[in-house]
RNA sequence: GGGCGAUUAGCUCAGUUGGUUAGAGCGCCACGUUGACAUCGUGGAGGUCACAGAUUCGAAUUCUGUAUCGCCCA
């Protein structure tokens, strides 16, 4: 018997394997002339956690694209490495260190946080690196680099200053989505908005000195009370007549337009507006000329005289018509106070609590101090309704907690020509992005060009290499000027900048352009301090493709491997990380950072969720890979990569026990143990923390779906198993491919074919078509067809050379065609074939690669694509199918062999004659008779192929049954009666017939002829049918 | 509120420029272990292509609207 096991053991073979090619280096990259570079580099993973199936996807299609550019003959750079992601990752370690140890940050310290920070990351960053070279990931993993390291810094620091002395880096007081919880600013994209349940009170302000018939309060209203303690105005809209006629025209408009039930609502809002017209009006215009004559209000509680204002904010429509503007905590109400030039004053501290210019409630946390303005203002008689309402509530997708609009001191980049560059690399096509429509949301969302805030109140990231003196006097800044002047060198490596600022004091910033320049010494001896915060992580990542090739040094990777080919990325993060590399890549190198981006789909769980961990429904890939093995999951994760759709995949946990697939629900998702339902033994997750559930069994979280990848890796392996058991006494020869039979021309013109799919649809990023063709090819033709016919060739003395040859040859190319998708098994069995034939290839015979990964990628020999012959296997192919389906309907047992006879033309009958052995191992049938003359048998059971002209008989003499026999004949009798009827119809239809092409027309003709005649002879076989079984 | 996408078999998804009877995998039913593979083989059942209109000789495919879901941006 023989040596190969009938699976595949990947548990054992991955390991081996990528031990050899990481021995060989098969994934490192050079700079070399003699190639061409093409170049990926990862979008780099946040070590916040390990890898989930998103990420499995994503490294897929890389490794997909660059295994196959690597066979191609490029120099094929894969360049990975991990993200610092910033807050991200704070975030994480901040939370774990109060869970644990009940400490905050400020506990242990900047130092102290930040070495945590370092060994969290290292202990991801090596399960990260893990997990990629275990999903098969090819790449150069010497050129490994992490966005916080020192090169990357070299290129954070070089960039800030560009930027810098470019004057496109600025500081100002902006309102900055604050998260109290990790006391930071964080970006619009970090926030999420949740719908909770609230209220909006009404209150009352007070009008300073109303003269006679003017109102003595005016009413607002606010769903935060609290924030009244910095209300700096209270705004009426400077038209409130022509506002609400405008609003009245729009509904007009909209109701003109509606459906009849829509106007029913419509009639209703604006009878609501004619109400309000009446009562109101009248006195929102006494209050806009009281506005505009310079009138005042009370604050209460800290008795503040604050104007009342006209601004468009103030909605006539809606509330009182009044609104109170908060300038330093609410960002339409900052801008009002920026038109109007309102003081903006911050009541909060960093953490959230009140500070000195909340009076009385200063110390107290938001909550509290809402409860007590609240409770004040009742007692002052100032609080009117309460109204139950649900408020959309900005949170911090990092802490959870809510977010506060804060004014802070933040460093910003000027975006307006740096978006521009990187919208006109776009438009201009200098860069592409696939699909396409994901042009659209890069272009719309670079054109608000919207300042970048990059600095972050953090600890963890580049910090700002700024160094400042502020509230200087005039003097002191000229002063402190010169020195700096003095401190510059001719290496132009320090820069500054003065602000003046309203209250006639002055700023003085600093920039190093340096790592460790001695002159920070200096500077901080005469009194400058570095700037605390750092920046923004995709700052670091906006250089990723060019810091990792050496920027800025003149290297020369980065003049070889620069513009890199291809980005492959999810589509969240086109806006952050794809549209800032464009423009930092144009910035810096003064060149595009990648020729194309493939935007692939996002894996969601069961429920249509995108997977997350905390969520708690990521499955980790190697879960999948334990299971299934790493080429089941590529394989399975690249056939779902269509372009259209976002791709849910329910999930299991197995149990460890009794392997029970247990359903991941939205309650047992985030569960650190579970007890299986079928045994009742309990399992841990992934999740487990405590020492008692780590010590159960894992139980794996899996998908029923790559059972259908797991297969075709099993259906490869064995087809291979096959070959190699039967190529003893293979010798290499020259195969003169004219002279070869048909099947074996039929499977050189289907390799041509597959081939050119395969190698244009890695090329257009049509991922899920390649893994069809080649999953279609190799298990219904390869498998199904070549390999059965082979089977009788192999026991013919003449022929065996040339099916082992055409075997290998086969076996050969599919390998190198599946190889990307699936490296393990490819190069498993490119082992295995080695063993057995060295050198293959049909028409002349070469020495084998010594690796799939290295070896050349197949080329599609056009001369051997040959459509006829193709055809001429299909009519044989249809012919086997339509004896399978006779013997089927039957019940003929498969070790039984049935007569055939083939009634066709003569032509057709020369096509089949060579194939005619073939029908016993693929369909159990003895043809007897093949041509025009061949005769119906006794006891028939005939199918006519009409499309081909072609009628099989399949002799029941020994198997007849009846009623199974004309159950499967009536059956067909009625569909055929189904189509000649619609035919008929289209027929007979004047409009048909004379208006579509004559071509359609004669092909519609000609069919239902076909199936009239097939119909009458499938209704003479029943007659005869019913008479012999009467008869007998 | 604006933009993008989706809705096809029980489930998860394909479906080219509009043109015979809309496909695949899983699941289901029947039969089958003959030396590559039961992670297999052969056959079968299963669809009003979300709904309503329009264009067309002809629509899953083009257009408009509606509903539902998802994502992004305000």
């Amino acid at each position: 018997m023989n040596q190969i096991p009938d699976r595949f053991d990947h548990a054992t073979a991955a390991g081996q394997i990528t031990e050899a090619w990481d021995k060989a280096r098969c994934g490192h990259a050079e700079v070399n002339p003699d190639r061409k570079p093409f170049t990926i580099v990862i979008p780099p993973p946040n070590v916040t956690g390990a890898l989930h199936l998103g990420h499995g996807l994503n490294n897929t299609l890389q490794d997909i694209v660059i295994r196959t550019r690597r066979m191609q003959g490029y120099e094929a750079l894969w360049m990975p490495g991990t993200d610092h992601a910033g807050i991200a990752t704070q975030a994480v370690v901040e939370r774990r260190l109060k869970e644990q140890e009940n400490l905050s940050r400020h506990d242990i310290g900047r130092e102290g946080l930040v070495e945590r920070i370092w060994q969290w990351k290292d202990q991801y960053e090596k399960r990260i690196l893990g997990q990629l070279k275990r999903m098969g990931c090819s790449c150069d993993w010497e050129r490994t680099r992490f966005t916080l390291d020192d090169r990357c810094a070299t290129a954070v620091r070089a960039t800030f200053y560009d930027l810098f002395s470019k004057k496109l880096i600025y500081r100002g007081k902006r309102l900055v989505n604050w998260d109290t919880f990790l006391q930071t600013a964080v970006s619009n994209d970090e926030v999420e908005n949740v719908t909770k349940k609230g209220h909006f009170w009404h209150v009352y302000y007070p009008v300073l000195d109303p003269k006679p018939g003017e109102p003595e309060r005016v009413e607002i209203a606010t769903t935060r009370p609290e924030t009244m303690l910095g209300d700096t105005a209270v705004a009426v809209h400077p038209d409130p007549a022509a506002a609400l006629d405008k609003i009245e025209a729009e509904l007009r408009q909209k109701r003109s337009e509606a459906s009849q039930k829509d106007q029913a609502d419509i009639d209703s809002e604006l009878e609501t507006l004619a109400q309000r017209r009446e009562s109101m009006l009248p006195q929102l215009i006494q209050l806009r000329d009281m506005a505009l004559d310079g009138r005042k209000l009370m604050l209460p509680l800290v008795n503040r005289e604050i104007p009342l204002i006209a601004d468009v904010w103030a909605k006539p429509e809606v509330g009182s018509g009044c609104v109170k503007i908060t300038p330093a905590h609410d960002p339409n109400d900052y801008e009002v106070g920026l038109r109007a030039e309102l003081p903006m004053i911050n009541i909060l501290e960093p953490d959230g609590t009140l500070n000195r210019d909340g009076g009385q409630y200063e110390g107290m946390t938001i909550p509290a101090a809402r409860k007590a303005v609240v409770a004040d203002l009742e007692n002052l008689d100032l609080l009117g309704d309460i109204e139950d309402r649900d408020i959309e509530l900005p949170h911090s997708d990092r802490s959870k907690t809510p977010i506060e609009p804060f004014l802070a001191n933040q460093w910003f980049v000027a975006m307006d020509e740096l978006a521009q560059s990187a919208m006109d690399a776009v438009s201009s096509d200098k860069v592409e992005i696939f699909p396409e429509r994901y042009r659209k949301g890069y272009l719309d969302w670079l054109g608000e060009k919207r300042d970048w805030p990059v600095s972050r109140q953090l600890w963890w990231g580049h910090r700002i290499p700024i160094w400042s003196r502020t509230g200087l006097a005039e003097s002191e800044a000229q002063q402190m000027v010169q020195q700096l002047e003095s401190l510059a060198d001719d290496t132009g490596s320090i820069s500054h900048r003065v602000d003046s600022t309203e209250d006639g004091t002055h700023h003085v910033f600093v920039c190093l352009r340096n790592e460790d320049d001695p002159r920070e010494a200096k500077l901080e001896s005469i009194g400058f301090t570095r700037d605390p915060d750092v920046l923004d992580t995709w700052f670091s990542s906006a250089l990723w493709p060019h810091s990792t090739l050496g920027w800025p040094n003149e290297t020369k990777e980065l003049e070889y491997f620069y513009p890199t080919s291809t980005l492959i990325t999810s589509r969240d993060i086109i806006t952050l990380w794809v549209a800032r590399m464009v423009l930092m890549g144009l910035n810096n190198v003064g060149d595009i950072p990648f020729r194309q981006v493939f935007i692939h789909p996002k894996i969601l769980d069961g429920n249509g969720e995108t997977m997350s961990k905390s969520k708690g429904n990521g499955v980790d890939p190697i879960d999948v890979i334990d299971k299934f093995g790493p080429d089941a999951l590529r394989f399975g994760l690249a056939r779902l990569a269509t372009d259209t759709q976002d791709v849910r995949m329910p999930v299991q946990y197995e149990c460890p026990h009794c392997d029970k697939l247990i359903d991941q629900t939205k309650k047992n998702r985030s569960l650190p143990r579970i007890d299986c339902p079928a045994c009742e033994k309990p399992f841990s997750t992934q999740w487990a923390e405590t020492e008692a559930d780590k010590s159960l069994p894992r139980g794996l979280v899996v998908s029923e779906r790559f059972e259908t990848a797991r297969n075709f890796v099993n259906k490869l392996w064995n087809a291979a198993r096959f070959s190699l058991m039967n190529m003893d006494g293979y010798q290499p020869q020259s195969v003169d491919v004219s002279t070869l039979p048909l099947e074996d021309r039929w499977l050189l013109s289907r390799l041509a074919t597959v081939t050119k799919q395969v190698t244009e649809g890695v090329e257009h990023y049509r991922y899920a078509e390649v893994t069809r063709t080649l999953y279609d090819f190799a298990w219904d033709e390869f498998c199904s067809f070549y390999v059965e016919i082979a089977k009788p060739r192999l026991a013919e003395e003449q022929q065996r050379p040339i099916v082992q040859s055409m075997m290998a040859h086969g076996l050969d190319t599919l390998l190198r065609l599946l190889h990307p998708t699936m490296p393990f098994v490819t190069e498993a069995i490119w082992e295995g074939l080695a063993g057995a034939a060295p050198q293959r290839g049909v028409p002349e015979p070469v020495a084998a690669a010594n690796f799939a990964m290295i070896a050349p990628w197949p080329e599609s020999n056009q001369s051997d694509y040959n459509e006829s012959i193709e055809q001429q296997f299909a009519e044989f192919q249809e012919v086997i199918g339509a004896i399978r389906k006779i013997r089927a309907s039957q019940n003929i047992a498969p070790r039984e062999t049935v007569p055939v006879a083939i009634r066709c033309s003569p032509e057709a009958q020369s096509r089949l004659q060579p194939m005619k052995a073939y029908f016993a191992g693929l369909a159990g049938a003895d043809v007897i008779e093949l041509g025009p003359d061949a005769k119906a048998f006794e006891t028939d059971a005939p199918l006519a192929l009409t499309s081909i002209e072609i009628e099989v008989h399949v002799d029941l003499e020994k198997f007849i049954d009846v009623d199974a026999e004309l159950s499967r004949l009536e059956k067909l009798l009625s569909q055929l009666v189904k189509q000649i009827t619609g035919k008929q119809q289209k027929l007979g239809n004047e409009n048909f017939v004379s208006r579509a092409p004559a071509e359609v027309v004669d092909r519609e003709r000609e069919s239902l002829g076909d199936l009239q005649r097939q119909h009458e002879s499938v209704q003479g076989d029943i007659e005869r049918l019913r008479t012999k079984s009467k008869a007998s």
